[in-house]
RNA sequence: GGUUCCGUAGCUCAGUUGGAUAGAGCAACAGCCUUCUAAGCUGUGGGUCGCAGGUUCGAAUCCUGCCGGAAUCGCCA
């Protein structure tokens, strides 16, 4: 099916007529611009074992293949010990022709796995800044990507609303609300939360500052502030279930909901389930007692229950308190857990969660494995970098933080200020343009985000804004504009290629490219990467913009090299199109 | 101190299952719109691939040590 298995194959069989040699593992790459060749084998390895010197063998495989498979095979030059291969047109043309909308990408079948993504988890205590941006085009674009390789996703935010960062937004509100709801304040849900948060800590440090200088020392104060021991008054009245404070808490909530909800939309991203910390919280402590039991786990001399993991590199772990509550991980366990009860056929966990929680997940999976569930050795941790900031990383009580919300307004205004100065689109509706600045201002902050490493941190410096020209979305969107602009003007409908035509290199270039796409999915897949698809994309674009400067389509006077070119440019956009969606990135007609 | 990750052009990043002269974008400079959308294309300049050893015909890539940065090693979540 792909370009290159074929190729591996006819080599192989190379090996063996020529020197008797089964060749396993033959690997090809694409010869480097500046020489002649589509594919290049590497020589080296095989003239060690096969003694005989690079050159010789090189013509030997070049003769062979070119004599043998002449339908496939057009020339080949052997420089140093590289053996560059040119193959022919015509079968370029007949791969060519096999790409479709579903290029790459395999239907669910059954190799493919059951697998749950969990990506998102927010607070309810605060609205979304930028590191949620990374996580939720990062969960979000995994899936997608996945899913190309036949397996089925579940997409599941857990969303973290309880605790006592919860209570101290809502004891603010209750002391200084004055009853503000997102109706009368016109304030959205989640920051209107935020806000009082905000205002708690303020107060907090206030009452700390007063206490220190009183003479009390820092631990004493921090002890002692009395907003802090409301707060956990408070946490304690949620516990046992009094009325008032779970109907604040739920009216509050759900103001966070609508929230996110509409931040979540505009980003463009969902979940098939959503968890409930309010309701996990409490999952876990009966396996632990059952662990305890088969003496996975131990009590320890102050009651505490905890597993010893040092043997593995990793150290004791408290997991259920003296008093019998559960702490963090104890959770994380029950819901690990019910979830393989949930879903039977499930096979994989992946968490998408920063990188500071690396520690956290190796325990976490080295507890279900000494459970005994066989799925622990799927579970995957997606750990990326944290987004910081020139002055550091971002704190959302210091007020440090770039707001989700206001980004994605500020790209909106960007898209709409670059496109009114370039006037190409005036005749759109005021509706069309608003989805056009939006399309153009969201891909542009996604693909600025997902084109990195996710392991790698990300620096953003809101003083310079994220460019719109060059290695951007909207480079990629502007080509895909184009061309659909060609395909209106000449009433494209894609019909077959079937005459023989010769290729230019930069045509040439395209369909290798083109026909690699099912091996980059399969990496970005392998190895939960998809800056892998980000940076791919960008360059099958760029090779694009190179055909298109070069050469006319339209304008061709030969009309089987017209229609030919009007169809790579369909089948490009087609490609480009699907690798955008796979980054959750929207495309537009025009631009 | 232990563990993990990162260090590539002035800046932001690709490239790491070992392969040819290390690539893009931004910024700078010089060209290309009476020709299919110039958010584009072409060119110039810019590199001790953190440092030092080692393995190899061949190292940005693998190994060891060191330097610099980050995270983590909570009965916080």
């Amino acid at each position: 099916m792909f370009a290159h298995s074929d190729l591996i194959e006819h080599l192989s069989h190379a090996f063996q007529d020529l020197f008797h040699y089964p060749a396993h593992h033959i690997s090809l790459q694409f010869t480097k611009r500046e020489f002649n060749g589509d594919y290049t084998l590497t020589l080296f390895q095989y003239s060690k074992i096969l003694h005989q010197n690079p050159e010789e063998l090189g013509h030997n495989i070049g003769k062979y293949l070119i004599q043998t498979y002449p339908q496939i095979f057009a020339s080949y030059e052997v420089i140093k010990g590289f053996l560059n291969i040119t193959v022919a047109d015509h079968y370029l043309l007949s791969k060519y022709n096999n790409i479709d909308e579903n290029w790459g990408i395999l239907s669910p079948n059954t190799s493919g796995k059951l697998i749950l993504l969990e990506y998102s988890s927010p607070n309810t205590n605060k609205p979304l800044h930028l590191g949620h941006i990374r996580n939720n085009a990062l969960g979000w674009s995994m899936a997608e990507i996945l899913k190309t390789q036949g397996h089925q996703l579940i997409k599941v935010n857990l969303i973290n609303d309880r605790g006592i960062h919860i209570c101290k937004s809502m004891l603010a509100w209750l002391k200084w609300g004055n009853n503000e709801t997102p109706e009368s304040s016109g304030i959205k849900g989640d920051h209107l939360i935020g806000k009082y948060y905000v205002l708690f800590d303020k107060e907090y440090k206030k009452q700390i500052e007063k206490l220190l200088q009183k003479g009390l020392n820092k631990e004493d104060a921090e002890k002692q502030v009395p907003i802090m021991q409301e707060a956990q008054d408070m946490l304690r009245d949620w516990e046992i279930g009094k009325p008032e404070i779970i109907e604040l808490w739920k009216k509050m909530n759900n103001w966070v909901y609508a929230g996110f909800d509409t931040t979540y939309k505009r980003m463009g991203i969902g979940f098939d389930k959503i968890y409930y910390e309010s309701q996990t919280y409490l999952l876990g402590k009966e396996v632990i007692t059952k662990g305890l039991e088969k003496n996975i786990f131990f009590k320890a001399s102050d009651n505490s229950i905890r597993i010893d993991l040092t043997q593995d590199g990793l150290d004791e772990k408290v997991l259920l308190r003296a008093d019998g509550t559960s702490v963090y991980i104890t959770q994380d366990i029950g819901t690990a857990i019910q979830r393989f009860t949930e879903f039977s056929k499930l096979s994989q966990l992946i968490y998408v969660v920063g990188n500071e929680q690396e520690y956290h997940f190796k325990v976490l999976f080295k507890i279900l494995e000494k459970l005994a569930y066989p799925q622990a050795k799927e579970c995957h941790h997606l750990s990326y970098g944290m987004v910081e900031l020139p002055t550091g990383k971002m704190k959302s009580r210091e007020g440090t933080v770039v707001d989700a919300d206001d980004l994605m307004d500020e790209m909106y205004l960007t898209a709409k200020q670059i496109t009114e100065e370039l006037g190409k689109v005036n005749e759109l509706s005021d509706e069309e343009k608003k989805c056009l600045f939006e399309i153009i201002g969201i891909g542009a902050l996604k693909y600025f985000i997902l084109k990195v490493d996710p392991k790698k941190k990300i620096l953003f410096n809101p003083q310079e804004s994220i460019d719109f020209e060059g290695h951007t979305a909207p480079f990629i969107q502007y080509v895909y504009a184009r061309i659909q602009s060609l395909l209106k003007k000449a009433n494209f409908t894609h019909p077959s290629i079937s005459t023989p035509i010769t290729l230019q290199k930069e045509e040439r270039e395209i369909i290798k490219h083109l026909l690699h796409i099912p091996d980059v999915y399969a990496e970005a897949a392998q190895q939960y990467n998809p800056a892998i698809v980000a940076n791919n994309v960008y360059d099958l674009a760029k090779k694009y913009n190179r055909l298109y400067q070069e050469y006319p389509v339209l304008k061709e006077p030969n009309e089987n090299i017209k229609n030919f070119r009007l169809h790579l440019s369909y089948t490009t956009a087609l490609v480009i199109k699907q690798m955008l969606q796979k980054l959750g990135i929207d495309l537009p007609s025009r631009m």
